[in-house]
DNA sequence: CCTTTATCTTTACATCGTAAAGATAAGCTA
DNA sequence: TAGCTTATCTTTACGATGTAAAGATAAAGG
């Protein structure tokens, strides 16, 4: 896409050449037999044994390294060391592999946020702590955050995207349900909570695109030296108890 | 880009049918001899006479017919009824036509918050009725805030684009010092105030992004029925008073 | 009037997604 | 165990894209 990649100059051939996992890799070391060829090395065996999990390692490497704009399916093949087009087999085109990689970047997300709560924690430190968990996660997985909300190519009906982004829809309304002291429904909501819920997702998702897209710059410039994200989003959780409306 | 329209089967040829503006169009009807060729009719010329402009307008057109995936040079070329390559000599590249239109994009939406209050205006209607007009902005053309907020491929260093996103973010920084009663300073903020400007911007933003990806479906389905994200979002601003943090 | 310059078209190439057909190996069945 | 079936991976091919480079055309200006 784009060709932004231009400088690679490599007409896609005379590659071939499937890095052999460095060690303890995802895909176990396949100890499959060597192709009976003219070659005497560790030749790639013709199947490769586990590409799928691969090729998901494979397309976060490559979106991590390189950005939305460099995933694509023969770079992510380029990366597993396999033909441009083995990853047809398994996720049918790009949209079906982009949309696994960011049910696993959802699933990634939801672990982060359970992580960052504990019991013996007060309702304050709890209730700063998710969002802080949250814009943390993003920061450090910008292309995933950005795979999971900026892309249009998602696949909603997939059930594993499905699931692990309505999980993380669940475990949002929950924490707010916790805070408000009231069970959240999974039929029917108030307006109250709705508003609640809609809020905090909101300011906490909106903050970490102008973040990401740094929009936030002009901000963070006119606050004293050194004041990070991290502590205007704790201004912004704090002062909202006070936070007079309109005026 | 990803083939989505290869029904077209078109291959690249036989065009040249430059659409002439049906009437009062915005590149003024240029009145231009034909070229002195064999045909008799009304040939296209061989330069256009406007031709910056009438791609502006074809790129606008085609991004909100077919959305951000669809926004291409050849596409953009193919509307004004030109060679794929005569953008080139305006643009530079892709990125120089999306970030000129992106500042088109941030002037009308300026105009639209600027006209979204008048002086008769109680600060509670004030205050409701900008993110009410932000978010319908984006209703409106949601190809357009895609194209402000959702791509990655634009140029900030463009002067165009710098000083009408500049001019959307100063909008939104004196509102919110208006309603709090104190002038904001273009050189340095309290973490109050930069709190306030952020929040604001971060909820509004988040929304409406939430809201074009369809994300908050979950919510508006869980309200009664015919609940409009309007509704949703006035409930979010007006129970923001009461909001008790954290809970 | 002729040269220069700006504008637009043609041609070309590397990249992309994806379809289709061929190659290879594993599995199953008889 | 031999052969057929199926899953997996590679090759080849095609139309799409962005962009560079060279050619064509017309306006501008000496």
């Amino acid at each position: 896409m784009t060709s932004y990649n231009n400088f690679m100059a490599k007409t896609e051939t005379a590659r071939r050449s499937r890095p052999r996992k460095t060690s303890s890799s995802t895909p176990a070391a396949r100890p499959r037999p060597a192709r009976a060829a003219g070659r005497a090395k560790a030749e790639a065996p013709y199947h490769h044994g586990a590409l799928r999990e691969a090729l998901l390692v494979a397309a976060e490497t490559v979106l991590e390294r390189d950005g939305l704009a460099g995933l694509t399916l023969r770079a992510v093949a380029r990366e597993a060391g396999v033909s441009h087009a083995a990853p047809t087999h398994h996720f049918g085109d790009l949209t079906g592999l982009v949309s696994e990689l960011a049910a696993i970047g959802f699933r990634q997300f939801n672990a982060a946020m359970a992580a960052s709560c504990n019991a013996a924690m007060t309702p304050l430190e709890r209730a700063l702590a998710r969002p802080k968990a949250y814009v943390a996660y993003a920061q450090a997985h910008p292309g995933m955050y950005g795979l999971m909300f900026r892309t249009e190519r998602l696949d909603y009906s997939r059930p594993s995207l499905h699931e692990a982004a309505e999980a993380s829809f669940s475990g949002l309304a929950n924490a707010i349900g916790a805070m408000r002291r009231e069970p959240i429904s999974g039929k029917a909501l108030t307006l109250e909570q709705a508003a609640a819920i809609a809020r905090a997702w909101s300011m906490v998702h909106g903050f970490t695109m102008l973040l990401l897209d740094g929009r936030l710059g002009d901000i963070l410039e006119r606050l004293p030296e050194g004041t990070t994200a991290e502590q205007l989003l704790e201004g912004m959780l704090k002062s909202m108890a006070t936070a007079k409306f309109p005026g």
